[in-house]
DNA sequence: ACGTTCGATTTTACAGTGTAAAGGAACCTC
DNA sequence: GAGGTTCCTTTACACTGTAAAATCGAACGT
């Protein structure tokens, strides 16, 4: 990636003015070649749908954009900066709001799918989700509102932050292996050797064999429901158990 | 990474005569240069561990080795086939048996633990792990095994896939994000902005900085064994309830 | 003993990568 | 006009994965 890999050191000291049109003065930006960051990351978003994310590179891009790669560099200081802002742009469309006001538990469900769909949606693109640190003023903002849903709750600060975690943590997981699930389904299917391999499998090995029905992308939807619910559930009943703060009711399943 | 991405075609088909010293005739193996499959995957691990996986190429992977970089072509097809075999190696490290012979909950339990444990020893190998399906035959290996011992607990097929895929979820989407913190930590620490970002972060988003301080790498520990036992609990009474069969005893939290 | 084959490695080459460093061309302000 | 700012192109460099051919030593058939 990098010419030299050995250390990072981001040369944007406090001695660089700035380059880069931060919303600052857009008076004469229409008369350029229409080129400005969102359209950009629009733009890449794009290509990595359409193409993947390993082929996607600066140059092509710059010929999806009608311009040169070093154009980019005016507005991203890097192809980094340019997947984050991606990145943030994907985050923005998960929805915060609770159908029932109040209900965080159905706040985290409804997130959680949304999570999941945005994976559907733009599979070559999650894993920059799933991989990357939030790191962008949209993510935080993102966070905000939920972590203001949950107070409103009545959950504490720790009881936000453990609950987060697990529920995020479980749809990343979900989700990735999902998209590997899909990935090698469509290697197999164009694979000739794909039945051999498989026969060849399932005597080796008959438990896997017999399991792995039940792992295929067919029951997805079943198995991530499953595991959600069954973590809502078990995260609504924490908070009483451990004597906290109650809950405004409704509970799904069961 | 490919010349061109239009179409992966791998070129593999039944006529070639299977290029590769796979395990056929060594007699004169050993007067080479001390080159084989194993010793360059393992290089390959160590130098991913010590230099990062972005930083990782074949040519400087033959430099340490003490060759040219095209010599690991002749022991494996593409780098991609290499990192699979690093997978691998890695996922051979798993454990299956439980301490507590045919207590299929703690097998989980001890793999999830270890599983993590992966995740901070080789921090820059592990996303491969995550993102990559397992399609290597040291990897169906450990299936077969831990959904054989599912079956001797009870657990049908269906149930068994089901466990997997949440467990397994849960863990990978911990042990991401839990690296993903991790190198924003390292990051802020090193970048002279921090102070400044984060209390800029404080006034405008008061709800995150009052969560983050619980999702600080401090408290990683906590939070995974928190959702790791909630959901073996959860896991634990389900096949009960759906009237499946019986367990062999044993449950840890509560 | 001698060519031939075969296994293992190096050499060479190519198309493509991210991006630093300039250079230009259009506009804005004085 | 002169000078500066903004946006974009050109050029260049170090590096990537890997196809193809060349090389080189050991083993083998005769």
């Amino acid at each position: 990636m990098a010419p030299v890999a050995s250390k990072r050191k981001k040369p944007l000291s406090k001695e660089t003015p700035e380059r880069s049109p931060a919303k600052r003065t857009s008076k004469r930006t229409a008369a350029g070649s229409g080129l400005t960051a969102e359209r950009i990351r629009d733009e890449a978003l794009r290509l990595i749908d359409a193409e993947g994310l390993e082929s996607f590179s600066t140059r092509r891009l710059g010929a999806a954009l009608g311009c040169e790669a070093m154009a980019i560099y005016w507005y991203y200081p890097s192809k980094d900066a340019l997947l984050d802002a991606v990145v943030e742009a994907l985050v923005a469309r998960l929805p915060i709001e609770p159908s029932n006001p109040g209900d965080w538990i159905d706040a985290f469900r409804k997130l959680a799918h949304a999570y999941r769909r945005l994976a559907h949606e733009h599979p070559n693109a999650f894993p920059l989700l799933a991989t990357r640190r939030f790191a962008t003023e949209g993510t935080w903002r993102f966070l905000e509102g939920l972590f203001e849903l949950a107070r409103r709750g009545g959950l504490d600060d720790r009881q936000t932050a453990r609950f987060f975690r697990v529920v995020s943590s479980y749809c990343s997981g979900v989700a990735l292996n999902e998209l590997a699930g899909l990935k090698e389904a469509e290697r197999a299917r164009q694979s000739p050797d794909a039945a051999t391999q498989a026969a060849a499998a399932s005597e080796a090995f008959p438990r896997l064999s017999a399991v792995a029905a039940w792992l295929e992308p067919a029951h997805f939807d079943d198995v991530f429901v499953f595991g959600l619910e069954m973590l809502l559930d078990a995260l609504d009943r924490a908070p009483r158990e451990s004597g906290s703060s109650a809950r405004s009711g409704a509970r799904a399943k069961r």
